[in-house]
DNA sequence: CTGTGTGTACTAGGTGAACTGGTACACTAG
DNA sequence: CTAGTGTACCAGTTCACCTAGTACACACAG
């Protein structure tokens, strides 16, 4: 089985166990994968993306940390049912610090607070329409 | 001369030069830096905030390649006029890759889209009030 | 029971970015 | 000239990331 749903950059500055992650999430959020899903062992994923199998287990450690899968010993790491997320505020207090950091990269792009916040709807509509798709 | 704009956390994980870039973006997002101020020199600053030179002399050229200041070498550093930028593009597809990445987060922690932009809108007017207080 | 597949833990070592400390150079302004 | 500026080295340390290999505890099918 391929996973065509994963795809890391090994010369990229982020590092792959963080593609991993950002690439499960993704494929979450896209509705590739849902809730009961089995992931590829660590061993079989590792293989596949030519990397440790150590890098994929600290990927599978981080998803399981925010609650984006299950982790059981012995049969495998499964997509998680939508729980309550236990440190909710944190996180979104961590999502609008980042975006605060958009608006201040926006302002040295002579960006106007109209034309940002049009662009984060288009992006948005592009998202949706690609999601949609699938 | 104390420069209040500017805190750095050396045990933070993201890189001191790093965060000296975006505190000088930030300053000169919320009008505490105007074009023509001039910066402290490298080795002010780093006695300032008790890091190396060759730190803030890392920070000065990253914020350099991105115009947001003028170096003159033998006189010092200044916030830059507001010219083109030569690679907006480049830097808008990569601000719009960063809203794909929360809205994938925010996917994850069960907000709607609607929120999502009610809630971006918001840290948006919030930022924008924290700066005319100012 | 055994055998296979799972996640996990541990050690040892390589690599590169970040940072320090020091020195030196070219430039500008007084 | 001297003093202050940015810049360019170099040597060395630290640390996160990653690799490679091995080993362990668990679940399940046979």
């Amino acid at each position: 089985m391929l996973h065509v749903w994963l795809h890391i950059d090994p010369r990229s500055s982020v590092p792959m166990y963080q593609q991993v992650v950002e690439g499960v999430k993704e494929a979450v959020a896209r509705g590739v994968l849902n809730p009961g899903d089995k992931l590829p062992s660590v061993r079989e994923l590792a293989m596949e993306l030519t990397i440790n199998h150590n890098t994929v287990a600290k990927a599978y450690q981080e998803l399981e940390r925010e609650h984006v899968i299950e982790v059981i010993r012995g049969r495998g790491t499964f997509i998680a049912t939508e729980p309550d997320i236990p440190d909710l505020s944190v996180r979104v207090r961590e999502l609008k610090e980042e975006m605060v950091r958009w608006i201040v990269e926006a302002h040295h792009l002579h960006l106007s607070d109209e034309e940002l916040v049009e662009l984060f709807q288009t992006v948005l509509r592009e998202w949706r329409e690609g999601r949609e798709t699938l």
